[in-house]
DNA sequence: AAGTATTTTGCAACAAAGTTGCATTCTTAT
DNA sequence: ATAAGAATGCAACTTTGTTGCAAAATACTT
C-alpha cells in the first residue's frame, strides 16, 4: 500500500484510481498547484468535473488546504502529516510567491507572527503570503 | 468639483461617468468589493467589460488595491490617501474577513507584523488576510 | 467655443472556469 | 459474489473573464 492510498484511508474516503492519481500528483509536487495544473497533469484520463470534485473533498477532509492568491486561481497544496492526522485542520505557516518562477510554496519552517486585532475582533484563521524572489532563482540569477 | 473627480484627476485619468460611479461605490462602501458587488450595483448603468477595464485602470493607478482570497473572487478596496499620493502603492495593513457578514475590511490600524524568510529569499510583498467574527457581528450576537 | 485627436465605452463574439443532474461504473462491506 | 452506496463521466448550462472594433465621450488646441 503506498503514500497516497493510506492518506486516503485514514481519511475515511474509499480509494479509487482517480483520487490516487491527484494525490501523488501533489505529492510529487514541490509546489502549490493550481485546479489547472492538476487539469495539464491528468485532464486525459479524469474529467474535468472529477477533478472539482476530488479537490473539494481533499479540502473538507483536510488533506490540503488552499492559499489565497490575487488573481483569481486559488492553489492548493499538502498539509503536512501532523495537520491531516489532528483531523482539524491548522496551518500556521507562511506561504511564499516566486515573482520569477511563478510558484508558491509553503514555508513550513516560517511560522505566522502573532498578530493583535483591535477591540471587538475575533480570529479564527490567519493566512499570509509573501511574494518576492524564491532560493532557485535567486541563484540562477547569479553567474556561476 | 467632488471627492471621486478629484482622485480621478490626481491619478491623471480622464473623467467619466462610469469611473466616477464606480469610485463612489468604493468611497461609499465600508468594505472591499469584488467584481460582482459592482457589477449587482452599476451593470445597469455601465457595462460588464467596462467594469472590467475600470477596476483594472484603478489597481495601476493605485487607487484600489487587490485582497487574495481563498475562494476565486479576489476583492478590492480603496487604498487610504496616503497610499493614492505617494504614486507608489504599499499598504502594509492585516485585512480582515468575517466568517458571519462575510465583508473583508481593510484594519487600517493594524500593520502587518515582520516575518524573516529562509536564507536565499528576497521579499517584495505580503499579504495578511485574517478571519473571524467582526466587531459588528460579535455585538449582534450579544442580547441587548 | 468649436473642432480634432485621443480615450473610453458598449457590443458582439468568444474562451475559460465552474456547477448540476443523472445514468453508468467502480468500491466496499457483507 | 453480490448488493448498497459512492464516485465518475457526460451533457448541458451558468458564470466569469477577454478581445476587437465601431461609436461615443473627453480633453486638448487654438
Amino acid at each position: 500500500m503506498n503514500k497516497s492510498e493510506t492518506i486516503l484511508k485514514s481519511s475515511s474516503l474509499s480509494v479509487t484510481a482517480g483520487r490516487k492519481r491527484i494525490l501523488d500528483i501533489f505529492l510529487d509536487a514541490n509546489n502549490a498547484l493550481a485546479h489547472q495544473d492538476i487539469e495539464v497533469k491528468c485532464s486525459d484520463k479524469y474529467d474535468r468535473v472529477t477533478i472539482y470534485r476530488t479537490l473539494q473533498t481533499f479540502l473538507e477532509k483536510g488533506i490540503i488546504h488552499n492559499i489565497p492568491t490575487t488573481d483569481n486561481s486559488v492553489r492548493y497544496a499538502l498539509c503536512n502529516d501532523v495537520c491531516i492526522s489532528s483531523g482539524h485542520h491548522h496551518d500556521n505557516h507562511v506561504h511564499f510567491r516566486c515573482n520569477e518562477c511563478s510558484k508558491t510554496i509553503c514555508l513550513d519552517d516560517v511560522s505566522i507572527p502573532a498578530v493583535k486585532l483591535p477591540p471587538g475582533y475575533s480570529m479564527n484563521e490567519i493566512n499570509m503570503v509573501v511574494s518576492g524572489i524564491c532560493k532557485t532563482c535567486k541563484k540562477e540569477k547569479v553567474p556561476m
